[in-house]
DNA sequence: CACAACATGTAAGATGTTACATGATTGA
DNA sequence: TCAATCATGTAACATCTTACATGTTGTG
């Protein structure tokens, strides 16, 4: 579970509340790591059943409450712990129903084929462009772990042009 | 679900037992797409009750039993319409453990943080090897779709080496 | 005889999405 | 006043992994 690392890391550095969580973190990943509430919230229940964080209702704005959560020791060693020894896994993405579908392409009349292979390019060039600009609007002002994800994403986009490409000239 | 589109593709072609059906899937995706049990016999099972299969228990050598599968028409039209008509998602995955724990690298030892880097370089280039070694074994009798497969697993493992290249470099 | 391979399954949990449900506050 | 944003949550479902449970058959 990726999530929970995700909410102890920032309440490592300070408290926060469920919906600026959400806020916060999306904005630090530029947009590619949505956070739904389905799962942010249970999240935050197990974290606290778990003892690693705790929660506080605050008074917001008038008649606005928040659940501030606070990071405990143990959560602060379970992070810590995580980041300096646990051996993460990087996630190399081949089973999904695109690449799953061209299995099963001789199925099909080749001229169909062919233009599924097209459109999926096309596709992904649109998908490049639009994060290009995204990436070109960054400033030096903008954190460099944004920058290094949104530049994981083109390489990564880069290579699954590449792949239909070369499946096209074969 | 990806895995319920697999299987209705092989059952389209010819009828299967669950045991087989694992066993081809993975020889077919070269290894790179492993299927559990607890995955499998369940969706079986709820293909069956969709009806878009129909099982039938049969002996096999001596005392084993194999539950055979077959495609319904149903399930046939099903897989068909998967095939032609609708949008199928690709995966670029950025978000993974290993990832998100480049975030918060500052955070610890600006030397530590090299070492995770090259450690996880290092790691990728033995899988890169590895695979490559794997892929130069195909043989022309190899499938098309095993071949692509793995020359998409390449690809994408030298994107994740750039990056991880060029966040060292920086 | 032991061990690998064949064969089928369940139970529990991890990890997530989508849709629903509720209500307050802010700005046009 | 109306829509957007703020704020919290639940329920149902989807997808998948790991561990457990059971028994047969073929091979060295």
């Amino acid at each position: 579970m990726s999530l929970k690392f995700a909410i102890l890391g920032l309440l490592d550095e300070e408290p926060h509340y469920g919906y600026e969580i959400k806020q916060k973190f999306e904005h630090m990943m530029g947009d590619l790591w949505p956070v739904s509430y389905g799962q942010l919230y249970p999240t935050l229940r197990k974290l606290a059943e778990d003892d690693l964080v705790t929660m506080k209702t605050v008074q917001g704005k008038k008649a606005v409450e928040k659940n501030v959560y606070s990071i405990t020791d143990q959560g602060s060693t379970y992070f810590k712990n995580w980041l300096n020894n646990k051996k993460k896994k990087i996630q190399i993405s081949i089973k999904d129903e695109f690449t799953l579908s061209l299995f099963f392409l001789d199925r099909i009349d080749p001229i169909d084929a062919e233009d599924i292979l097209r459109d999926k390019l096309y596709e992904l060039q649109e998908k490049h462009q639009y994060y290009t600009e995204e990436y070109q609007r960054y400033t030096e002002n903008t954190a460099e772990y944004k920058k290094a994800l949104m530049r994981k994403m083109l390489l990564h986009l880069d290579a699954e042009q590449k792949w239909i490409q070369e499946l096209l000239d074969s």
